[in-house]
RNA sequence: GGGUAGGUUGAGCAGGUGGUGAGCUCCGCUGACUGUAGAUCAGCCGUCUUUCGACUGUGGGGGUUCGAUUCCCUCCCUGCCCA
């Protein structure tokens, strides 16, 4: 691909919008290195595949010469991003965020190139900012600017709490951008106003406002809310191959046109092939849904690894033969024994003994391959057992 | 500061002004069906209990009472209105 193909790909591909688009192109075609900020807040660590569209983009900028300036928001995670929904968040050690930012860090550079990162850490600027500077940061800015929000509309509709403190986010956030001089700002659609706030102060502080690209956001694999981790709907860049794989076979097919569009390396083209066939019914949803999930786990791991995984899926889930290597734990057994629910427990299938009758009173245990009725039935020390819960759930115990 | 409405099991609610709150909808779990999921259907969904039942739970603490989710005191948290 060539320079100008590039840059038309960088302000396309996977982009829901560019604020100015005219001047950003004006920028990417001059000579000048941009400095191009992505910012994180150092409270959960792990990245999901839904970063991996942001980054990429980021990348993008790179092979183009530019640099990419990572803002650690040591400052601001304290605070919690107005944007995700919990209001209470644990104020982090200072351990604990180097911690995060570490091995944020090193999936970070799974993507992007280290060499061409500058990273920067808000304490660098906000450790030394005076009640006179929040002022002067916060006089530009006037209330019903900041609760049009739509987040914070949202809630103020609905009743919730909103705090004083929350509104400083974006405008912390936004001061970044001054910090670190950045002529360009990345972030997902939910980032919108937090990236504009920055041009507003960016101008206040008599710099270029900067570029805003965001990208589109992922759903997960609930098919409903964004991919977050906290939602519990999200696939790991550091997940193992099947749990990758598995991952993605649940999602519902009506995601297959968002996940198609993203998370893989494919071309528009490609993508938008594999799309039709579905479409046309050329592909059984199955296949496709198989496809992906293999482009998935080849992407983050490799074509063996992804192999790999779509035949042990294909035997557990899809031949209903759970047989694969499972955890195994120590139980030590009393004299009299130990009770179906209590080993239940012990394996770690179950939370409470009332919960192991229920699962045993519902068909859903199996001993060493062998349903259960018996929720009284006692088990001895010295035999191992391969206990199993639904499908999905299967612990090797050793009884000692 | 004044007023007012609230805080109930992971979430959202109902109920409840002295005589047993485990009731609903989500979420979740198990089973059936399928294409793995989703959808649909059935069941479950506080803890303990060989099933009879027992215990815990209505923001925290204290009080009155044979008995408190209910009455009283106090503290914490949230919304809204007024200033």
């Amino acid at each position: 691909m060539d320079r100008a193909g590039a840059i038309e790909d960088l302000l396309t591909r996977r982009v829901a919008q560019v604020v100015e688009s005219g001047a950003l192109r004006r920028l990417l075609a001059g000579d000048r290195p941009l400095r191009v900020k992505l910012g994180f807040d150092p409270t959960s660590p792990d990245l999901h595949i839904g970063h991996g569209v942001v980054l990429e983009r980021l990348r993008a900028f790179q092979d183009l010469g530019h640099t990419a300036v990572l803002v650690v928001g040591d400052t601001t995670a304290q605070i919690g991003d107005p944007s995700e929904r919990n209001t209470t968040r644990p104020i982090l050690s200072a351990d604990e965020v180097r911690a995060n930012a570490e091995t944020y860090l090193a999936q970070f550079h799974r993507v992007v190139d280290q060499a061409r990162t500058e990273v920067r850490w808000q304490s660098e600027w906000f450790d030394t900012f005076g009640l006179r500077e929040v002022f002067a940061l916060m006089s530009r800015f006037t209330l019903a600017r900041m609760i049009e929000r739509d987040t914070f509309a949202k809630r103020l509709a609905e009743g919730a709490p909103v705090s004083m403190h929350e509104t400083l986010y974006p405008l912390l956030q936004a001061y970044d951008s001054v910090a670190v001089q950045a002529d360009v700002e990345l972030g997902g659609t939910d980032q919108t106003f937090n990236l504009l706030v920055g041009r507003d102060v960016q101008r206040d502080f008599g710099q270029d406002p900067q570029q805003i690209l965001t990208c589109e956001l992922l759903v997960g694999i609930d098919g409903v809310a964004k991919m977050s981790k906290s939602m519990g709907n999200a696939i790991g860049l550091t997940d193992p191959p099947y749990e990758q794989y598995a991952r993605t076979m649940s999602i519902p097919d009506s995601l297959l046109p968002n996940w198609a569009r993203l998370v893989t390396r494919w071309t528009d083209a490609e993508a938008e092939a594999f799309l039709a066939d579905l479409a046309a019914d050329r592909t059984h949803p199955k296949a496709a849904k198989q496809q992906l999930a293999r482009e998935i786990v080849s992407r983050w791991h490799s074509e063996e690894a992804a192999a790999e995984a779509e035949a042990r899926w294909e035997q557990e889930v899809s031949g209903g033969q759970l047989v694969s290597e499972i955890e195994e734990t120590t139980v030590t057994v009393p004299l009299a024994g130990i009770s179906l629910p209590d080993l239940l427990v012990a394996a770690g299938l179950a939370s409470s003994r009332s919960v192991g009758r229920r699962l045993v009173r519902q068909g859903g245990v199996r001993v060493d391959g062998e349903f259960q009725t018996d929720e009284l039935r006692m088990f001895a020390a010295g035999i191992d057992h391969e206990v199993r819960v639904g499908k999905r759930q299967a612990a090797r115990v050793r009884l000692t």
